[in-house]
Order: C-alpha cells, then sequence, then structure tokens
DNA sequence: CTGTTATTTATGGTATAACATGGGATAATA
DNA sequence: TATTATCCCATGTTATACCATAAATAACAG
C-alpha cells in the first residue's frame, strides 16, 4: 500500500525539439509506486492533455460495467472517446515522456508545458492558456461560493 | 493509531533567506505518526498559507472519485484549484520546511512567520496580519454572540 | 523557591544528492 | 536508407541531508 498518491501542484517544464519533458519527479515517485508509465488522452474539456495511472481508467471501465443503469448515454459515449485516445507513455531513466503530436496540438503546446495535479489525475497545459483557464476557474469558483469572495482580497 | 493528532496553539518562528522554517516541535509529533511531511496551500478566504495531513487531501479525493463525477465540470474546476495549489512539504532531521516563493508571496511572510493551530488544519500567517486578524475574528465572535461576551471573562 | 544541569528545539552554514535539460549514440521502424 | 524513437551520459542548478551552535525548555538538587 503506497502512502503519497496525489497528483498536486504545478509545474514548468520545457519541451524539447522532440517532444520530450521530464514528468514532475514528484509525480514520478508515484507512478513508480505500480509501473513507469502513465496514461495521457486529450481532455474532452479543455484544450489541455490529461494524464493518470492506468488504475484509474480500470476504475473507470469497471464501473461502467457493474453499474450500466447509472450512466447517461452522453457518459457511455465519452468513455469510448476516453478509452480509443487514451496510451500508454512510458519514461525513461531521466524521467522523461515523449508526447505524441496529436496530444501536443490538442494542447497548443511547443515548447513549454505546465502540469497540473488534480488528485487522482493531472493535466499538462500551454503555460499562457493555463493562466488564463486558472484566473476564469479562480473567479467562478468564488463567485459560486459567495462566502469566500469578500475575504478574498488578499489574493495575489 | 495516534494519541495526539490536533493542531494547536500559535507558535512564532523565524523564515531564513532560502525560505526556511522549523515545523513546530508539537505538529512535527503528529506528522511524524504517519509520514515526515505536510501538505501546504494558499488559503482561499485569507493571505495566509494552510497545511494538513495528506490523508485530508486524499479522503477530499475519494469522494471525488466517484466515477459518476468524471465528468463534472463543477468537480473539475475545484480539484484543478485544491490540487493544482497543494504540495508535499517534507521536512528534514532538524524539522524545517522550505517554503515555496508562491506561497510566502500570498502570504507576505518575509523573514517571519505564525503557526495557528485549527485542528485538522493549521495556518502560517505573516505575524502582523495575525494579530489584526485576531483582533477582528474575536471582535466577530463576540459581536454575533453576545450572550457569550458576559462569562467570557470569568472563564477558567 | 532558586540556581544549576541536562534535553530538546530553533537556527545558521555547508556539503551532497537529485533534478531538469541539452546533446549524442544506438536501436527500431517503415 | 532515411526517419523516428529510445537510451545513456554530461552539466548547471537547486533542493535536501547533515553538522554545529545558540536558545529555550524541562528536570533536578539544594
Amino acid at each position: 500500500m503506497r502512502k503519497t498518491f496525489l497528483f498536486m501542484d504545478t509545474i514548468y517544464n520545457k519541451v524539447d525539439a522532440k517532444g520530450r519533458v521530464s514528468l514532475p519527479s514528484d509525480y514520478r515517485a508515484i507512478v513508480k509506486e505500480s509501473s513507469s508509465e502513465i496514461v495521457c488522452y486529450r481532455s474532452l474539456s479543455a484544450p489541455c492533455i490529461e494524464g493518470c495511472l492506468e488504475d484509474l481508467l480500470d476504475k473507470l471501465a469497471s464501473d461502467m460495467e457493474n453499474s450500466l443503469d447509472f450512466f447517461s448515454e452522453t457518459q457511455d459515449n465519452l468513455t469510448n472517446l476516453i478509452f480509443g485516445d487514451a496510451k500508454r507513455y512510458p519514461f525513461d531513466s531521466t524521467g522523461r515522456i515523449m508526447l505524441s503530436e496529436k496530444l501536443l496540438k490538442h494542447a497548443q503546446i511547443t515548447d513549454a508545458a505546465v502540469f497540473v495535479g488534480k488528485g487522482r489525475k493531472f493535466q499538462i497545459w500551454n503555460p499562457q492558456n493555463w493562466e488564463k483557464e486558472e484566473a476564469r476557474i479562480r473567479a467562478e469558483v468564488l463567485k459560486n461560493r459567495p462566502s469566500l469572495k469578500p475575504q478574498a482580497e488578499g489574493e495575489k
């Protein structure tokens, strides 16, 4: 049973001419517990790459077969898209993965990428895009939780 | 099974040029039961740093892991905000952690910090800011609960 | 209660290991 | 054979582990 297994933090890394990126060392530590590869796919809801351990997709698959009624047809379709798109990305001894053209294009990533922790998953963004997205999310979350708003002045 | 597991008290510690701070020994005793690291993130509601054990965030992740919400936009936002900001801070044999620039800036901490217990969590404040905040909170509590006022002095 | 000693904790400084990243060599593919 | 992917080594940078000293706290004897 592993102790640490949450993808966290926001890390900026360079992408070299070959499309290689260092997977943040914290992430690697998590992955290494079970294997030496992560699973990536194009996010369905945003222009970014999503990554996770294969375990998570396995759990999704199990849940799908066990409780069919639980899911709408839309969600059923969504899982099809994910599994059709997902692919394993092994990392070498220096901890780098090589992202495919398809993924890079979808996330508009060229020479740099930002890894954003999401708990059991993480996302990989174009740095500028993530900056905007983070601002958008912050605004939206605070809007939906007015109680947080007044004190939020100290931000930034 | 640990005996003590509440972060309490208010402790003042120095922050050196590298951003290192000693985690109060009481806090360390709690953390050591399970690991040798804490998780910190910028408070959403105040200009301070919040800290807790990874277990607390893990529980949050588990709740969100439910496949029903695999595609939920709200949860997407929340997980980005929380896990994207949180980070593990391990402490060495002398009990120090190294706070990131991001955290220090958010809490306006330069050369000293105050640790404030909050039960399962704790906060780290700029000393002056905490002084004001404590006064503010005290005033507010008394205002909203006038019935507490008379007895508050004679407590034991 | 008082002064002294013994432990623990906080803090400053330094050496070491880990990491991100560039480049090149080797292997696989088509 | 040309192209692309995988592996391995080299380097500057930065965080981490470790040691040493100072301060604070607790323990104890007079």
